[in-house]
DNA sequence: TTGAAAGCGTTACCAG
DNA sequence: CTGGTAACGCTTTCAA
């Protein structure tokens, strides 16, 4: 592997010289400046970012913490975080946790040594300590479509999840349900807490408490991607969605759409969400603070074909 | 930040001492040892991992290439790679291509920047110059499911598409249809051009030729998320599958099997070649060397209902 | 059993 | 404009 010293060795010059070509931020002579790149390109050499890094005291990645990668919201957000990254020179580290705090603790450790100077968060455990810990290790956090926390120093680009839940019991109440059911991952992540809340508050406002699951003729989901195993498993339960039990979702996967889904959903853009979130993110780490900004989306309520009419 | 030298002031021992308890290869006194591990637990000290790989010349880290995170099979295969690495002490950077040339270009040259031990690739544009580059950089890669390349340093999770292609075929066949397409990828991916190859050789040993999508009565997608967008357009435009038109996939993703969506397709086990890959591209790195290792996985033909009788 | 010192590949500060 | 030198934080001989 060639290093800078060989380069160095084979244009004739000192090493600082090679490193002022490629900084560019030193004026070197014109001759010298073709000596040296000619030296680089016949050596192939590439610089050790890892070198670099130790020098410079900024590793150029962050980390992306997601619950899980095979819900197609939060691929869409990796996907939107990994292109803002890349754009501004960024790699990104990726890490799961399903949402076990023991597992977010071992990973906000392993990108706290590798020195990751901001980390993006699309899920966490309710009452987790990751957030906290990556704070007070100086790197910036920015939570992006998430629940109830309140550290001064975290970013967030937030959902109106509250708002969100009263759209969604809006619509239900008005085809006339009257009994709805909320459910949720199967681990807790603290957006889905959040969005129980708003469900319960909408449905107190109308004087109305949540049922079973079974007993619901409307049933809201915490994702799209439960709300698809929702629709599954009540249509092979023999029962049929939405003639005789409504489904929501959340998020509007691009599968939510499709023509044999057509579920009713409310829409979070991804795409803008995370590249927002790096945006912020790497903000801070040019300010050399910590991100402590909070912006709240509201988002729209798609009414597609998975909720009806109630039965009777 | 707390470093090493911080911690050894602090236990008033050398460098050399706290860097031998913590890596505890070395024997150290007993009562030093733990005057060192108080001294770690009360300064919250964390290595570096930056510092600690320039020394030892190995990142730790591996490289993850995906065309697209949105494909839920590539990001099934991220999420086995991800923990598979995890597991071993690795992290992983991930990166799309879009099997975009010039992003393969400049994202194999960042992660070899990064130095990263190994990486492995989900997806390649056809003629793609990215595992030569890296593998000439000394870098081990191993390819996961994918087309046609032969560089003896590669290792392969390959998938037998020839096979799978034909047995598709088989079943269709004896269903009835006589007319069939294939459709793939609208950027140019390696894998979909070897399933197009498999399938017009099933095709060739039946004296049949392939006709345009709207001619066919059967289509076979190179994977399942363009089956999916295929009944999706379909059925939009009045015809129904697999009534009018029989519709096959590739990979068997979660989806598939959604009673809404019953897709006949041919299962890879993301899962299984994700960790496989890892496991072969690790090893080679132990090794000091490149993985050069093949190994060919023949894939089921999953039979649902988006694929029928050929109308008449 | 412990510590001093060299060095991993860079960058940055200063002399020359 | 160029080059020597000292870090960055760690691991690893090698002596003591």
């Amino acid at each position: 592997m060639t290093t800078l010293v060989e380069v160095a060795r084979h244009a004739g010059v000192s090493k600082s010289t090679v490193s002022n070509v490629i900084q560019g931020r030193v004026t070197v002579a014109e001759t010298t400046r073709r000596k040296v790149e000619l030296a680089i390109r016949e050596t192939g050499y590439r610089p050790n970012a890892i070198a670099r890094s130790l020098r410079a005291r900024t590793s150029h990645s962050i980390g992306m913490i997601v619950p899980d990668l095979n819900n197609p919201f939060h691929a869409a957000l990796s996907v939107a975080v990994e292109r803002a990254a890349k754009q501004h020179g960024y790699a990104t580290l990726i890490a799961h946790t399903d949402c076990a705090p023991d597992i977010e603790t071992e990973v906000s450790r392993a990108l706290f040594e590798r020195r990751v100077d901001a980390v993006v968060i699309a899920g966490l455990s309710t009452g987790s300590a990751m957030p906290t810990s990556l704070l007070d290790n100086g790197i910036p956090v920015v939570l992006a479509s998430f629940g109830g926390l309140s550290d001064g120093r975290l970013g967030f680009v937030d959902l109106d999840d509250a708002a969100a839940m009263e759209a969604v019991v809006e619509h239900l109440f008005g085809l006339g349900h009257r009994s709805f059911a909320f459910v949720s991952q199967s681990y807790a992540e603290q957006s889905g807490e959040r969005r129980r809340q708003g469900f319960e508050q909408a449905l107190a406002r109308r004087a109305l408490s949540a049922v079973s699951r079974e007993e619901a003729t409307a049933i809201m989901a915490h994702n799209d991607l439960l709300a698809l195993g929702l629709i599954d498993e009540i249509e092979r339960g023999g029962r049929t969605v939405p003639f005789d039990v409504s489904v929501t979702g959340h998020d509007d996967i691009p599968l939510a759409a499709h023509s044999r889904i057509r579920l009713t959903t409310v829409r979070s853009d991804a795409q803008f969400m995370g590249q927002r979130a790096v945006e912020l993110a790497l903000r801070a780490v040019q300010a050399g603070g910590h991100v402590a900004h909070r912006e709240i989306h509201t988002n729209p309520l798609v009414i597609r074909h998975s909720t009806g009419a109630a039965p009777r």
